[in-house]
DNA sequence: ACCGGAGCCTGTTAGC
DNA sequence: TGCTAACAGGCTCCGG
């Protein structure tokens, strides 16, 4: 579900409520959402053990511990985070329920809980001691100084799949997802359906500065709330409001009055507009 | 090296 | 209303 923006959001949030925190013990109801090591040691492993660095590498999330070691986090589809505040028994206020999609739980020294949840339990955590042995085959960062047209230029270049699946290939590049490619793909004119190696340098160079301008937009907009998602302070993001062509299929395009199209590629809900993209 | 499709999961919505 | 099929912001694995 979520994408860079909304990861961004994410650990941006997650950072002033976890860090310097210490997990008393872990609960793993689902163990397969534990990628790595096995569940009975992730317990046992990340027992003790305080929250002390935040980062984000594509849409993973890189939460470090006071061990060395890091939990990553990939949301998936429909995994989110949530802190649970204490419940309080002298104000007769019953503890949360943990309902059946709750699949990880870690209980915080400061009586909080945090809880993973994931309705389609596609989400995974590793706890490993180089998280480049999860992230190590990610392509550029798009927002980084050195991701440069001329990088995305050689990625693409002789490539034959649709210029949409290598956007959505995170070896190409790390971040982007079904939203964000449909969007950038709009604001540069480009049809999704191009082969990735068809593209003219000056193509690729209006992709490349419309990847940034619409991740830095959903930054900016903490997110984009579609169905599932929701950061972890409750407060929605606001970038849906500013979708040209995400699921908008059949209502007019807003620079030329087209309807948008919707096709299916890479297996993916793919959303353009016919006459602005070519 | 690259590409497309099946599979992983559950819930919601569209269509008959 | 009830049933079924399609769909959902992702990724891994596998065969060609």
């Amino acid at each position: 579900m979520p994408e860079l923006p909304e990861v961004e959001t994410y650990v941006r949030a997650l950072e002033p409520l976890l860090l310097g925190k210490t997990i008393l013990m872990a609960e793993v109801r689902w163990p397969r959402t534990i990628a790595a090591p096995d569940a009975a040691r992730f317990t046992d492993l990340v027992r003790g053990r305080r929250f002390s660095s935040f980062d984000r590498r594509g849409k993973y999330m890189l939460l470090g511990l006071d061990s060395g070691e890091t939990l990553v986090v990939h949301l998936r589809m429909t995994g989110e985070l949530r802190l649970l505040s204490p419940t309080q028994p002298d104000a007769g206020a019953a503890p949360t329920p943990i309902d059946k999609h709750t699949h990880v739980l870690f209980d915080l020294d400061t009586n909080e809980q945090l809880r993973y949840r994931d309705t389609r339990k596609f989400g995974r955590i590793w706890l490993v001691e180089d998280s480049a042995t999860v992230v190590g085959n990610l392509g550029p960062e798009p927002l980084d100084a050195d991701f440069v047209p001329q990088t995305l230029a050689q990625t693409l270049a002789g490539r034959k799949a649709s210029i949409k699946a290598l956007l959505l290939n995170q070896t190409v590049l790390a971040g982007v997802g079904n939203i964000y490619a449909d969007e950038a793909l709009f604001h540069a004119g480009i049809d999704p359906r191009r082969a990735g190696g068809s593209l003219a340098l000056e193509e690729t160079k209006r992709l490349h500065l419309a990847l940034r301008d619409v991740l830095l937009a959903g930054i900016e907009a903490q997110g984009s709330s579609v169905q599932n998602y929701a950061p972890p302070t409750g407060a929605m993001g606001g970038f849906q409001e500013q979708f040209q062509v995400f699921r908008r299929s059949g209502e007019p395009c807003f620079t030329c009055g087209t309807p948008v199209s919707r096709t299916v590629l890479s297996q993916r809900s793919t959303h353009f507009c016919p006459a602005c993209q070519s």
